[in-house]
Formats: C-alpha cells, structure tokens, sequence
DNA sequence: CCTCTTGTCTACCATATGGTAGAGAGTGAT
DNA sequence: ATCACTCTCTACCATATGGTAGACAAGAGG
C-alpha cells in the first residue's frame, strides 16, 4: 500500500468530484477524506483549478487506456469490437463509479478547460468516427451518420452508468445480478441499434 | 409580460441549477439575474432548499405533462408511440435546454430530495414500463427487459440531450440544422434498437 | 385615519471557502 | 554542525454563502 500523498489526493478527488460535481466538493472535504491539511493539497496542486485539471487528465487517460485495450484485443467484426469497448468502459465504471461521471463534469466547467479536455479525448473521438465510417461503407454497420452515432452510443453508456436514479426508478438494484443483467441488455440493445439492416 | 416574481425566481432557478448544478448556484446569482434582493427569494422560498424542491417538481410537472400529450396525441404503434415522446422531450429540451439537466441533477442530492421526486415520476414509469411489456409480449417490441429498455431510453435521450460537450467533440454544431439531423439520427438509433427482429 | 397584510428592501451574522505566510520536522550532502 | 530541500502542519485572511431581524412602502378594510 502506502500510495504517495499526491496519488491519495488524486484518488479521493476523483471520487468527490465525480459523484458530488466539482464545485460542490471542497478542499476541506477532500483533505479530510485522505486524512491530511488543507495546505497539504495546496502544496501538490498549487490551486483548486490545478486540482480539477489534473483529475480530469487522469480520467481521460485512464479510461483511454482501457479502452484501446480493449479494442487491440477483440476481431474484426465491428459489433464485436463494439461490445468490447462497452465491456471495457463498464469495468472502469464498476471499479470506479466516478470515473464517467467525472468526464460528464467537462460541460459545466469554464469554456477553457473543457477546451484541454476537448483535446484530449480529440484522437480517440476521430479514431472511432473513422472506424464507424469505414464499417457503415462496408455494410456491416447500419448507415447513419457516423458522428452521430458515436455520440449516441457515448451518451447511451455513460449515461446509463452515471444515472443510478433512472435506474432505481424502474426497480432495479445495485447487485451483482442485476448489473450483469444491465450489461446483457446495454450489449443487446447497442447491437440491435447498429446492426446492418 | 409582468409575470409574478415567484414565477421569475422559479425560471431563473430552474435554467441555473439545470445549467451549472445545484450546488453550484448561489442564492445571490439568482437574486441578481432576476434583478431583486436576495431577501425577496428568501421570502418567497424560505430555504435553498425549498426552492430546490419547488424548482425539481415544477420541472417533473412540466416534462410530465408535454410527455402525456403526446402519448394521447399518437397511433396505437409502439415505435410511432415512442417517436412521438422522443420528439416531445426534444422540443422541451430545445425550448429550454436546463429542464433535462435538472431532472438528472437528482441523483446528486441527499437521499431525501431524491425521493419525493422518485415518487413524482413513478406513475409515469411505471406506465412506460407496463406498456413497453405489453407491447413485447404482442411482439411488436423487440422482446427483453421492458425495464431496462424504459432505462436505456431515457438515458439515450436525456444523455444526448444534456452534453452538448460530447456532441462538440464529434464536431456538432448548435444550428438548426445540425439539431434536426440529430433528431433524425436519434429517432432512427432509437427505432432500430427497439424493432422486433 | 388607523391597522393589518403583503412584498421588497437594508443591515447583519455565523460559517465555510479558496488561498497565503510561514513554522517545524525529517533527510541527505557538505 | 549546518545548509538546503521536501513535505506537512498551524494560524490566519478576505470573500462568499445561507439565513435572521427588522425597517419601509403600498394597499385594503374598517
């Protein structure tokens, strides 16, 4: 164990930040959560803004990670390979509830650092326009627009893993069952949606 | 014009807290943007969170109410059915982008909060959920867990409705034409995800 | 004219917030 | 021993926040 203070400091933060929303966390709630002073943070991330900028860099790059993975491991077959990314995004999202809903935290940030964060997620993005492009062409995607359909598969899965209360509205509970049975059906719905008609 | 001041507080409140979070917005922000002292809010409202509540369930209401007009308004077809719906959320989003926002700002409230607006939206749940059953039973529906369709819906929709930042980074623009074409490509997303194979 | 109610305001207040200044402890090099 | 460096802390501070107390104006009813 015995992480570093800045690692510790960047973990609770992720957490706070993502479940809570960056401006309704403090500095003294996120101190007391590691176990440290106030000053201490202030010392690793010389402001609050810092702070937010560097969780939000080690979001994004943790869930790119993950997710190129995920992709380098599967087969060609689009739909294939689209059930991967999911399974992928949904383990980070398991292991780290926060995560997604920290990277839904960009929009209502200051237009500047959304801007970073734009920038960061850019390569990703146009990878996966790219590849739904060329797939829809081959016919073994439905034709759409792809930019479109990126979009909505991303708001599809991040909003399902960030909207525990949509969930709970309709019965559902956070066990291990019903989560696997969420996956099932995520999977199956993204596949009917994109299937070649 | 000349609306009453309660009236002007509860909008201003609502496109706030929808737009930058609850947390996020103080009483003093409101009070100026409609242009009275902070003690005129205090009267009306006499808590944050009261005027929390009131904003939350005005928003249930109205969303509520454009939703069930146009379910009377429809054809007996499921797709046409949920067509219709979509395209009453997507007006209420486009006339006044916070209302979503601020249903999903639920989840981040006390568990209290949570609640009394849990109870607002069942009925309107539970009647998506016992519709969507049915119809998949007459298999005119693709055939799984109506609960789980009901969520993954509502998280397509709202998710797309509410990140304009995930739109941005697929090169989405905010123009009439650009919000058409999603519409479009919603529908169309959402059609084939849920017709009967 | 008086009084009660309604709505808005100014003047405060206790607390919480992000941030500064600088002390003190531990470690390694000279 | 001392100097420099790293890391954490206590002590503050200016500002912002949610909220209280109560003054003031405008009607309405008697």
């Amino acid at each position: 164990m015995k992480s570093s203070t800045r690692e510790r400091i960047l973990d609770a933060a992720t957490d706070l930040f993502g479940v809570r929303g960056v401006e309704a966390v403090s500095l003294d709630v996120i101190a007391s959560e590691v176990g440290v002073a106030k000053q201490t943070l202030l010392y690793w991330f010389p402001s609050k803004d810092d702070l937010v900028q560097a969780v939000l860099v080690a979001a994004v790059a943790e869930l790119s990670l993950g997710v190129e993975a995920a992709i380098r491991a599967t087969t060609d077959d689009p739909l294939d390979r689209i059930d991967a990314v999911v399974r992928a995004v949904f383990r980070q999202a398991v292991r780290r509830p926060a995560l997604l809903g920290l990277v839904r935290e960009i929009s209502r940030l200051p237009a500047a650092s959304g801007d970073r964060l734009h920038e960061a997620f850019e390569p990703l993005v146009g990878r996966a326009v790219g590849y739904l492009r060329r797939e829809m062409r081959a016919g073994r995607l439905r034709r759409a627009d792809p930019r479109m359909i990126a979009a909505l598969c991303y708001a599809t899965v991040t909003g399902i893993a960030t909207e525990p209360e949509a969930l709970r509205a309709v019965g559902w509970q956070p066990t291990m069952a019903d989560l696997r049975s969420l996956r099932t059906e995520l999977l199956a719905f993204l596949r009917a949606a994109l299937q070649p008609t």
